[in-house]
DNA sequence: TAGATAATTAGACAAACATCTAAATATCGA
DNA sequence: TCGATATTTAGATGTTTGTCTAATTATCTA
């Protein structure tokens, strides 16, 4: 079921968005900011990540509020920890 | 630099190879039975996900072994670990 | 209500991707 | 060395993806 947060993960400025986000919520103008696209295609990449499920969306008057979903984040990590302890069944 | 990496495992089927490898090592061929795709086409996942750094591949004989290689997989949670204590500059 | 600002949707396009079949390479066993 | 087996490489094809410009929607302010 992660499969779409993994797809939304493969893309650089996706994952630049999130860690712009871990360190604070950010409207669609800020973070377009920090990125030489066309606002279009970073609200593309926005839809993208919303769709993912890695954040939400709110409308505070003319803007909208992006946030990091901590939650779908850690399901990812979930599927990543099942490959930290695997020293029991190597065979070379 | 994880880029590669992160676009390696958009794909489920490249998912579903790290899961079966990290039960044990296995050839292509024995990987191949897993999956209903040509042989050619899981010979591309397998070299994606070397070229991530994700797997590492030895020939024995006539069969080519594949495994894990856990370090470059510790180099990605590494990034989601950031995601991980992100309550102290929430201001929603 | 009219104009300005913030952001998205629509539509087009080139590049990247997953897949296939056919051909090539490498190794083993008789 | 010859044939069989394991796997990859080459080349082609349809789909998905990231990007753009132009147009649209939503909100605010005067």
């Amino acid at each position: 079921m992660p499969g779409e947060g993994f797809k939304a993960l493969a893309d650089p400025t996706r994952r630049r968005i999130l860690e712009l986000l871990r360190e604070g919520n950010c409207t669609a103008g800020e973070l377009a900011e920090h990125f030489d696209i066309s606002k279009p295609s970073l609200s593309h990449h926005l839809a993208t990540l919303k769709n993912a499920g890695l954040v939400t969306d709110e409308r505070h008057g003319q803007n909208i509020v992006y946030s990091l979903n901590t939650t779908v984040m850690q399901d990812l990590i979930g599927w990543f920890m099942g490959f930290t302890n695997t020293e029991c069944d190597k065979d070379e």
